[in-house]
DNA sequence: ACCTGAACACCGTTCAAGT
DNA sequence: ACCTGAACACCGTTCAAGT
């Protein structure tokens, strides 16, 4: 079973949620996709929000690769990247950002909490070794990468709903919001 | 009419919105919490994304109101405590922050983007007034804004949807990450 | 173990009609 | 100008049955 008809779900999953955001994910349409029934789904899944959670954890699972401790090179820079990279996924897939971030009630779906546990873990990380570089300031790591996690994961938000336009005047992008942040935090 | 048919919809989607998020949401609920028939909201709104910006509007012109310049004071203590205003309406009530910066494409709803604008209009000036005391660096007022909401609003985010654990070792809640944003730029 | 087809309750939206 | 009741298409979910 190369592809898998559970992965070939997910994958729908993605599909129809980047073309038409949530409520474009209906199950009759990822099963005609995915070449199965309409209710195939309920054999891999409990139910729609545990498939849209898979979509989610395979999403933030992909992120927090690229929170991996850097080979070698500045720590503060890798930081940085890392962050840009954040931003420009979120971007490029706003129907992902907002799924990953939207509101998971209840304790279910274990593999949505380990991948963020997983990817917080490496951002701390990461600032860790920028503190001792002396890119960053001292502190706790896990305050100060909330504080960078905050400001970057806020600035995508905002500007995709539209909140902080880019272009005028001295408005500015979450790109340069974050390096503007990292000059402020270097002194 | 001193309630008015549309006011009691408007409440009625709240309502039901903090208690089961917009799914909860149904016109049906909606008119019989506001006494009329289940396709009354017709007649107000063109469909039920529009009564719900509606919703969104009427939160967004209230969270403005919070950003009208202080009587006197300290400018970097009247911004401060507009951020936590922030922070605490979002912590207060998830599903009506969720709703208000959640994806509106198209150009209609002209209530929610003008509301927006005033938000953010209100917060610059805010900004402004607290360079000119010093608690605040110099530069582009509207792009330090930017700044200082999207660390806001990111924490708050983060914090709603469990990626950032308050009461950890290190951790910090958005009214801590506020503060400490106001700590590196004060140098 | 995995899938199908029919069925049920529910929802957004439309329409003809009423005052 | 505002509201109602019936109707339609669609969706999530369940269930009995098939291999």
């Amino acid at each position: 079973m190369p592809p898998g008809t559970r992965a070939a779900l997910v994958d729908a999953a993605a599909r129809l949620l980047d073309e038409g955001g949530p409520e474009a994910v209906t199950l009759r349409e990822v099963g005609r996709l995915a070449g199965v029934s309409h209710n195939a789904p309920y054999k891999h899944f409990a139910d729609k929000r545990a498939l849209l959670g898979a979509v989610a954890a395979r999403e933030l699972t992909g992120l927090a690769e690229a929170f991996e401790p850097g080979r070698g090179g500045d720590a503060g820079e890798v930081l940085r990247a890392a962050m840009h990279h954040y931003a420009g996924w979120a971007l490029a897939h706003p129907e992902r950002f907002k799924l990953v971030f939207g509101r998971w009630p209840g304790d279910d779906l274990p593999e949505l909490g380990a991948a963020a546990e997983t990817a917080q873990a490496r951002l701390v990380a990461l600032v860790a070794a920028a503190q001792e570089s002396g890119a960053l300031p001292p502190g706790e790591p896990e305050r100060l990468g909330s504080l960078v996690r905050a400001l970057t994961h806020g600035a995508v938000d905002l500007a995709l709903s539209g909140h902080i336009a880019e272009g005028g005047k001295g408005n500015a992008g979450p790109g340069q919001l974050v390096d503007d942040l990292f000059r402020y935090l270097a002194g």
